[in-house]
DNA sequence: ATATATGCAAAATGTTTGCAGACCC
DNA sequence: GGGTCTGCAAACATTTTGCATATAT
C-alpha cells in the first residue's frame, strides 16, 4: 500500500500551466478572476466547495461572483483538472483530478477531514469484479468512513484534521 | 466473490413491518399515502429517485404530492430503511438500507443501470487500509463505473438494464 | 376528540443563464 | 477592435416549510 499523505502538494505552477494551455487551445481567455479562482482551488489541494472557494477568492477580490466560480470550476472540470464529488449528504465538493495517479478517500466522521490513499490490491480486485460481470471498468470511487485515532479516544492520537493543516499552510 | 443478482428481493412485508413499528414507536401515523409510497419504494428494490417514486405512487393515487414523498422518504431514512445516495452527477437516488448485508455498486455508464455486488477481499483490504492509518472503519462506499457487455459492443451481450427489468417485474 | 398528516403553494437552496458593460488578446 | 468575460439579477431545479383541511388513533 502506498500512503500519499506526505507526497501530495501537486505543483501549483504546473497545474496553472495546464489550465492556461487548455484556455488558449480553446481560444478562451486568461483573466484575473479565473487565475485567482484556479490558484485558490489548487492551493486548497482540491477539496473544496463552491462557497469556500468563493470566500477564499473574495478575500483577495471582493467583487468575484458566484457565477464566475461556477463557470471557472466547469472549465477546470472540462480540462480534467477538477472533478465534482458529492461526499455524504453535504455540499457538492470539488477536487483536483486528472493530474497523476488515482486515489481514494478515507474520511473521519468526527473531524470531517479527508485523507487520500491508494491501494493496488483493491484496484486489482475491482478490475476482477467488473470483469466477472462482463464489464470493462472505466473509473471508480471508493470512500471509507471511520474514526481517526483521536476521535477514537486514543490519547495523543493523530488527527488528520490537524495533520492536514500542518501540511497545507 | 458473491454475486447477489439473484438473491435480493428483500421481503417487502417485513420491511413494511419495520416501517410500521418505527411509526408507532414514534407515535406517528400509518396513512394510505405513507404505505403506498413505502410499498413502491421497497418494490423498486430501492434504487429510485424522488420523481420516479412520485410517479409510481401517483399511478395509484394521483393526488400524492411531492412533499409527502419527501417526508416519507425522510422517515424511511430515519429508521434506516432508506439511504440517500448521489451517484455520478445525476439525480439524488434512494436505496433500501440497513436490512441485511452491505453491498457495493457496479454502474454502466451507457445504460445507467446499477448492479449490486459484494466482495469480501475488497472489504478486508479496506479494513486493513483504515487500520494502517489508525482509523476504525465505520462504513464505506464503493462504486465501479464501466461498460456492460452490450455497451462494449459484444453481440448479444448481457445488459443489466434489461436483466434487472426481467428480475424486478 | 385531538394530535398528526396531507396537499397545495410559497419559500428556501443551490446552480445556471441572459445581458450590458469591462476586459483580454 | 472585436470577441470573450464578468457581475448582477433573474431564471431554474430541487427540496423544505406554513397552513388550512383531512385523517388516524
Amino acid at each position: 500500500m502506498h500512503d500519499r499523505r506526505q507526497s501530495a502538494v501537486p505543483d501549483i505552477e504546473s497545474l496553472m500551466g495546464q489550465f492556461h494551455a487548455y484556455l488558449s487551445k480553446k481560444q478562451l481567455k486568461s483573466t484575473r478572476q479565473r487565475d485567482l479562482i484556479a490558484q485558490k482551488f489548487f492551493a486548497a489541494h482540491g477539496h473544496i466547495s463552491i462557497e469556500e472557494l468563493l470566500n477564499l477568492s473574495r478575500a483577495e477580490n471582493p467583487r468575484i461572483g458566484y457565477a464566475t466560480v461556477y463557470r471557472t470550476l466547469k472549465l477546470l472540470a472540462e480540462c480534467g483538472l477538477a472533478a465534482q464529488r458529492r461526499f455524504g449528504d453535504g455540499q457538492t465538493m470539488y477536487e483536483t483530478a486528472g493530474d497523476t495517479e488515482h486515489h481514494d478517500h478515507l474520511i473521519c466522521i468526527e473531524c470531517q477531514h479527508v485523507l487520500e490513499f491508494q491501494n493496488d490490491d483493491i484496484e486489482h480486485e475491482q478490475e476482477r469484479v467488473a470483469r466477472s460481470f462482463g464489464f470493462s471498468l472505466v473509473r471508480h470511487r471508493l470512500e471509507l468512513y471511520g474514526l481517526c485515532p483521536r476521535a477514537r479516544g486514543i490519547k495523543g492520537g493523530w488527527c488528520p484534521n490537524e495533520e492536514q493543516r500542518k501540511l497545507s499552510d
